[in-house]
DNA sequence: ATACAACTTGAAGTCAACTTTAAGTCAAGC
DNA sequence: GCTTGACTTAAAGTTGACTTCAAGTTGTAT
């Protein structure tokens, strides 16, 4: 079963243009073609974009998505090569999720900050807020801007 | 307590250029000059600019983050405005750890499979492996990939 | 056979977020 | 007062990841 490079974007969700991109760049080594040069998808292709995609939403730069590629296709003398990178991506997908949940408290600091403000239809509001009135998951946050 | 952009740049681990790039995108408005020009940051100017890079590491883009900076110094009309920016950072943000948290298990499975493979010395050994053999955590994944 | 949408390429354009460069100014130490 | 390192600006350059364009080809439907 083939799939035109139109059929792959859309079953991907990405424009025909972001896969010639990735042709160009190394990341499709295996795409076949028709006679007349159109490229032919199969869905192990998909596979592989889906896992590409994956990796990209991860901070994975293309460059080095395509030294994985390229590694998985030199054979098992690369595979300490291609662990280590999966190591150092696995890091820093988790000094990631670490940043997120900052950011995520922090937002909801902000979001409950806002969300009195309107209530009382002004930001004066938290002027005259005891510590005690800041819900308790916040305090550390605002103690901690005290400091600085 | 005033600190040059060099000295601020230094506490906040980025270069100056950075800063001074931040200025004239407009995102440090309240950054006061000496008598001949030197920007002078305040405490309370790393304070913002730490937001800043948690909304920037969140994947906020400068136009956003400008955009929740004009408005908090328009006064509280635009409490809505702010609060909606922030509800749907939040949502983003909620969105990301979903995707990590695929990306982290797809990059514990790649890994046990290195590591098996290294073990084995080839890629091949995981032609012979029984689905019993797959750590369980990975078993939906690798079941999904029979599907595709 | 012809029309027409969807494909092809290389090259140029875009965007965000910086970084670098060039030319000049400020300020602290000697 | 002079040197020197850190600052100033405007403008140009860089990087990554695409997108758009122009000109031409393929393949399906009539």
């Amino acid at each position: 079963m083939f799939y035109t490079i139109g059929e792959m974007a859309r079953k991907l969700n990405v424009a025909p243009s972001t896969l010639r991109y990735y042709d160009k760049e190394g990341l499709l080594p295996f795409v076949e073609r028709s006679s007349g040069g159109i490229r032919m998808f199969k869905d192990e292709d998909m596979e592989w974009l889906r896992l590409l995609g994956c990796l990209k939403k991860a901070g994975m730069p293309l460059k080095e998505i395509r030294s994985f590629l390229d590694w998985s296709r030199q054979g098992d003398a690369t595979i300490s090569h291609r662990l280590e990178l999966l190591e150092k991506q696995r890091q820093s997908v988790l000094e990631q999720q670490k940043q997120l949940e900052d950011t995520l408290l922090m937002l909801d600091y902000k979001r409950w900050y806002y969300q009195t403000a309107q209530e009382a239809g002004t930001c004066a509001v938290h002027d005259s807020l005891t510590p005690e009135q800041v819900p308790e998951q916040f305090r550390a946050l605002t103690a901690e801007w005290e400091k600085g």
